[in-house]
DNA sequence: CCACGATCCTGCTAGC
DNA sequence: TGCTAGCAGGATCGTG
């Protein structure tokens, strides 16, 4: 599932190979869907011969700017992948959009389930304000332990689903959120308002050291995730909590466990993650 | 404010 | 072997 790490990484690949380029051409739409606020012809409209300025993220989000103050803005969701082939390479099953570049390559979302979205926005002012509604501070590169604190002061709500909940931070999604608590040592079920602040700060730092580590690996490669040149990351093989329930916890021994907040999955070590702080 | 359940999709897996 | 039922998972929306 790509979440900040994954994105980012998307964002750092796609960056020097897509910008200063000129679109030629959009088509490919197989599910009007995916284009909650635009089409393939609106799209073919505002992108075609107008040329890449920006790559950019904000939580989950890839941001592509183009020359005409337009901004195209994707979402993976859970297996959406956005590749930069060769023109010429045939279209993979589940390819929803194409868009085809200047030298002859394009830009290809390929998603199997048909979650991913792809906007189009007429101006930054619209793309901000549709991020604005929805986002919290960027986990990677507004969150801090005096700002985490601030926000958790007291909230009463469960961790994990704070963390999960992009309008509190944007960019933590359900694989980081539990390789954070681990880190932090805490159980995904305390309540907000019963860490302490010198709990607050371990687990602003562990959201911060797990990203960086994520992006340094080139993202998690668990089930589809692919970087926009097809490569896998490696950070699965760093895994300490998530997906790992019945293995040893890397730190102290004890089996990983399994439980379901919020119907989504949470790995915690259950020795070094209590639910009473002591 | 908080929790929970449904929804969207389809590949994969467990179970028969 | 072949089939099917159920699960996973981010974001959003509706209900309690």
């Amino acid at each position: 599932m790509p979440e900040l790490p994954e994105v980012e990484t998307t964002a750092r690949t796609l960056r020097p190979r897509i910008t200063g380029r000129r679109v030629t051409g959009v088509r490919g739409v197989d599910w009007p869907r995916m284009l909650p606020n635009t089409s393939e012809a609106d799209m073919q409209a505002a992108l075609c011969g107008h040329t890449v300025t920006e790559v950019d993220r904000r939580g989950k989000y890839l941001l592509i700017g183009f020359d005409d103050e337009q901004w195209v803005m994707v979402h993976r969701k859970m297996s959406g992948n956005l590749l930069l082939v060769p023109g010429e390479m045939p279209l993979e099953a589940h390819t929803h959009l194409v868009v085809a570049l200047e030298g002859g390559e394009d830009l290809r979302l390929v998603d199997a389930r048909k979650f991913g979205r792809v906007y189009l926005f007429h101006g930054r002012d619209q793309l901000d304000e549709f991020l604005a509604e929805r986002l919290g501070p960027d986990s990677l590169l507004e969150l801090d332990e005096k700002l985490l604190a601030a926000k958790l002061h007291k909230r009463k709500g469960r961790i994990k689903t704070l963390l999960l909940d992009q309008a509190f931070v944007a960019g933590v999604g359900n694989l980081y959120a539990d390789e954070a608590l681990w880190e932090a040592r805490l159980h995904p079920l305390r309540s907000a308002e019963s860490l302490s602040t010198r709990e607050v700060y371990r687990l602003a730092r562990a959201i911060k050291a797990v990203l960086v580590m994520g992006i340094e690996r080139r993202g998690t490669s668990f089930s589809t995730y692919r970087d926009s040149d097809g490569v896998p990351g490696e950070n699965q093989e760093f895994l300490n909590a998530y997906g790992r329930e019945g293995q040893p916890c890397p730190r102290c021994g004890a089996l990983i466990r399994r439980i379901v907040i919020g119907q989504r999955s949470a790995f915690f070590c259950p020795k070094e993650q209590k639910l009473r702080s002591q």
